[in-house]
DNA sequence: CGTCCTATTGAAATTCTTCAACACTCGTGG
DNA sequence: CCACGAGTGTTGAAGAATTTCAATAGGACG
């Protein structure tokens, strides 16, 4: 195909900020053509945020999307008197952004520090008409995040507190170590959200959550290195927590 | 444009099947030419369902995708113990299956008595690489399904049990009347849904469900005229108890 | 060393579930 | 025509899980 032919070319034709990005190649930009790719790192620009900074709110007109190059980003929704429910957690490389709508319906947040490389929605929604391929990895991800979404119903829906936060800690390291799937090791990670946030995703309050949390250190699931780090011994025994109910 | 042209062709070609079908101009079919709407409609067929029966369940292979004619189709994911979750609702002209995966990740059952049209799994995946729109209205879909299950996990997370039957019984009366959005009007409609797959799309137990009904009748939010069919006076007030919480 | 922020722990209050009994509807068969 | 049983939904009371309120702990920083 032509466009394989064209994507055979020097590495110094591929714009500086892409060259060590996820996105090149895990991310949508790993659709574009290396025309493509250079016309658009023309109007990318790169930008951070701190630990609970927003970036964007829900209801406002956003102009740009974005890929997370690094960090953790949450989506939250909220009542209208103000309780929190965090919907969706995005890492790099994902895409940020609604495709074909104007307006933002959640709330996006920085959860740790985040970089993102964001661009103008007009280049790309342009771009997604005359290559295919980047529609079908926009649609990829929403299908993960559709995925990731109903598997959270489960647990919002039917799991009690105890397999909530394990399930949610196994859904962590599992991002972190994504080869440690289920063959039983150890892990050690961070934890990426406070446990505020933590509660807002499993719908539960702080209180519950740390409970838990001692819980599951006095049964010997995890290790609690301090307030962020913990460490598995047995991702096994944790994944079989989160799926147990009556302990 | 070409496809434009050759869509200008005699009702008597359109395939009889798809003539008084809703997902020809709202559902996936909308994309496809008369060309490709006559090859597609060679390979398909309509299939029933009682009430109740499995679609297709978690794990099957799936060799063909339909789209709904008729009815309410649930999606439910299970606990290895056991416990459901209804993770979401289905109405015409929805398609139904998991494009670029072989498996399925629900349980896929008639909510109601249902009919389908289906088609193989391998002649949409090769429409879908010739004509971008088909992958465009499926990436539709799925954008739509992503923003209900977030709705639900708010609620799920969130809100309390009157809360979210009311939320519940909103939703449907919004399937069933879209133009009495919020404009406070009167509704009467059924509900696709027992008491108990209404408790497993609530995350709540049966008798709890019961309870919350009642309380929104001796509250003048409904009538119920029998167990499925109840009535709104208040679309607006209805929406109002599925955002407040304390009565 | 005090302050701020985050997290933990305890006890009481609340919500929802569980268990149990009962009611209603509908179809079948005596 | 009525009795019976199955399926579905309702209601009550006791129990369990989670929340709420309140107090304390620990770490980071000036």
């Amino acid at each position: 195909m032509s466009s394989n032919a064209r994507k055979d070319i020097h590495n110094s034709e591929v714009p500086l900020l892409c060259i060590s990005c996820e996105a090149r190649h895990r991310g949508i930009c790993g659709a574009l053509t290396p025309t493509e790719l250079i016309e658009l790192s023309k109007q990318t620009s790169k930008h951070s945020f701190e630990a609970g900074r927003p970036i964007s709110a829900d209801g406002e007109s956003i102009h740009r999307y974005s890929n997370i190059l690094h960090g953790v980003v949450k989506l939250a929704k909220l009542t209208s008197d103000g309780r929190q429910q965090i919907v969706g957690l995005q890492f790099a490389p994902d895409f940020l952004g609604r495709p074909f709508q104007a307006r933002s319906d959640y709330d996006v947040e920085a959860a740790t520090e985040v970089q993102v490389c964001s661009f103008p929605k007009d280049s790309l929604d342009r771009l997604t008409k005359l290559n295919p391929e980047l529609e079908h990895r926009l649609h990829a991800q929403t299908l993960k995040e559709l995925d990731e979404a109903r598997d959270w119903m489960l647990a919002l829906g039917r799991k009690s507190a105890a397999e909530r936060v394990a399930s949610f800690l196994f859904f962590i390291a599992q991002h972190i170590h994504p080869e440690k799937n289920e063959t039983g090791g150890g892990v050690h990670f961070d934890i990426p959200l406070s446990r505020s946030d933590m509660a807002d995703f499993l719908g539960l309050t702080i209180e519950t959550v740390s409970r838990q949390m001692t819980k599951l250190r006095q049964g010997h699931v995890i290790e609690i290195i301090n307030n962020r780090t913990i460490s598995v011994a047995d991702m096994a025994k944790l994944k079989s927590v989160s799926e147990t109910n009556i302990n």
